[in-house]
DNA sequence: AACATAGATCAACTAGAATTGATTTAAGAC
DNA sequence: GTCTTAAATCAATTCTAGTTGATCTATGTT
């Protein structure tokens, strides 16, 4: 498998930066970060405080979780999700080497 | 809540991260956003270099000037398209809060 | 004026992603 | 064992977003 831990901030690449923006940019998995912006959750207390259908909560959580953004545990029968902030990190490590770029000299157009 | 370091930049509002994250997920939109990091661009040039039908390309610069992520500027025939580096900002600092949440949990967000 | 080109816009179409409701799996409780 | 509940999964539907090709507007050229 993977080898977590071994670089400390490890450059991440449009397509991984791509695949968290994806997940982030949907209203209800942004509310859904927002939540556990807060802290560790449980699936059915996540479903009661947004008010969604189980399912529905189910299918953006496996997004989420996915593209890397959060890291589940499981307890009993409950399943427990948390933010990695990890990975937002190396998303704003990626915005940031995109808008330093933006200091360069124009290129002219013919 | 004085920010010596970063001015200029008020708060920003998941609403409109939102915006910018739904913006950015979008391979092309992506493609065109990298494209502009080497600095201004007009319009033929994006679509020879990316090899974009004219209405294709166009639409996405549309959709990333809404987002706030591009300015462009007229030159004649021309329409020149620049990255809004302050827009990659602000989101850069939603970011920032999001992931600052997470380092001060009352339960444990790993 | 007529013509050519850069770029935006529009309507019809297509593709991908989200929603729904039912089913399934797994972990207690009895 | 059966029953109940937490959560995932699936098939069918619905929505939204992107693509396509044509048309339109504006600028510059001759």
């Amino acid at each position: 498998m993977a080898d977590p831990g071994a670089v400390a901030s490890p450059p991440i690449q449009s397509d991984q930066a791509r695949a968290l923006l994806k997940a982030l940019a949907e209203p209800l998995r942004l509310q859904v970060i927002e939540a556990l912006g807060g802290g560790e959750r449980c699936v059915c207390d996540l479903t009661a405080d947004l008010g969604l259908a189980q399912s529905k909560l189910s299918f953006h959580l496996k997004v989420l979780k996915e593209a890397g953004l959060l890291a589940d545990r499981q307890e009993g029968r409950w399943i427990y999700y948390s933010l990695r902030s990890e990975a937002i990190e190396q998303l704003r490590g990626w915005l940031a080497e995109l808008a330093a770029q933006c200091g360069r000299p124009a290129i002219a157009c013919k």
